[in-house]
DNA sequence: ACATTTATATACCGATCGGTATATAAGTCA
DNA sequence: TGACTTATATACCGATCGGTATATAAATGT
């Protein structure tokens, strides 16, 4: 197994600290503590608090749109893509509790909030996605033109939404209740 | 126009800091400094800066469990009494913008996070609501039976989705983007 | 008019914040 | 083996944190 580097191990200390009680609720002297360093380590990688939080991020979105990328190939059936991409996307984050909680909190922000702007470029590429699904559809599915952006960000919602119930264990991720949640937001509360 | 009191002043101006960039990155220094009253007046208010928090939180909820009392009365039309409750809802958060994002940002937080079960007990009212009006139409949708937690949850996600686009402006609050929203939660995409 | 209660201010507290100056250790290269 | 680069630690910085001790002002009640 590769050996683990302070600044690996700073990075998830970071993130699980981050995840639990906030960004602006943990200080620099509880991370390195944690991750048994000192603070000029932890300047030394990252540059600063802020620095260390953007290499969270793009630690997380990297991996996040790469596995995304490997979900997206559409081929005519929507339902199957959908399907596709929901798995991956809660798959995702279910595995990564942390760096998902941390952007959640990130999601639900106001544009002015300081924080907030970090993300916008990952989540504008991770909104990609699912507007290149509808896009997509457009051919099978006509009444979709037009509404491809609103469609995406309704169903990052849904998505979103679901993460957060998932990672508090209010709901189990199953195939069936990735089904359900796919076939819900298809076709409405009707199929249940 | 009646006085306004510095109790209200600071809890007002609490709101606006908090929810512009987050209630641990605010000092109590700036928020006196900016109602124009220093700290003991703050202290002897609301006794600490969690007390801050918990009164700006109780009088979010408050009202907005009231509008919310107003808008749910069932008459056997399901669409109907979800788009008065979607309306409500919605439309409290755009006059509320500042209260609105500090109750998003809390609602997606771990369980962990120490802030978050402030709003626990705010949230399960809220979300009761929710499962009443599909409770109430089980008679007429006998699908539904078994699953009103489950869509309570999804459509106040779908709804907490709605309100940090609607804030951060990127869709409008219309009677029609309401009907759009409702109609798409309960028939699904091919409605559009 | 005085006592009591409510509400405010000044000055200060110990603790912690994000970050840096300086020094040293460890690893790499020629 | 020495020079250079990378990576780490100790000690410290000015600023700010949440909160309080003490005093005074304003409002209310008798």
């Amino acid at each position: 197994m590769e050996h683990e580097t302070n600044k690996d191990r700073l990075r998830q200390t970071a993130e699980r600290l981050f995840a639990a009680r906030g960004y602006d609720a943990v200080g620099i002297r509880e991370v390195v503590e944690t991750a048994g360093v000192t603070k000029p380590t932890l300047y030394y990688h990252f540059g600063s608090k802020q620095g260390l939080l953007d290499a969270i991020f793009a630690g997380h979105y990297q991996q996040l749109l790469a596995v995304l990328g490997d979900a997206s190939g559409y081929d005519g059936d929507l339902l199957k893509t959908m399907k596709q991409l929901v798995t991956a996307y809660l798959t995702y984050a279910g595995a990564h509790a942390d760096t998902s909680y941390l952007q959640l909190a990130m999601t639900y922000l106001p544009i002015s909030h300081g924080s907030a702007s970090i993300i916008t470029p990952y989540a504008q590429q991770l909104q990609q996605f699912f507007v290149d699904l509808f896009t997509a559809a457009v051919p099978e599915h006509g009444n979709l033109r037009g509404h491809e952006q609103v469609l995406a960000l309704s169903l990052l919602g849904v998505l979103n939404n679901h993460v957060i119930l998932l990672l508090n264990g209010k709901v189990p991720l199953t195939e069936q209740s990735v089904e359900s949640l796919v076939k819900q937001y298809m076709y409405g509360i009707y199929v249940l």
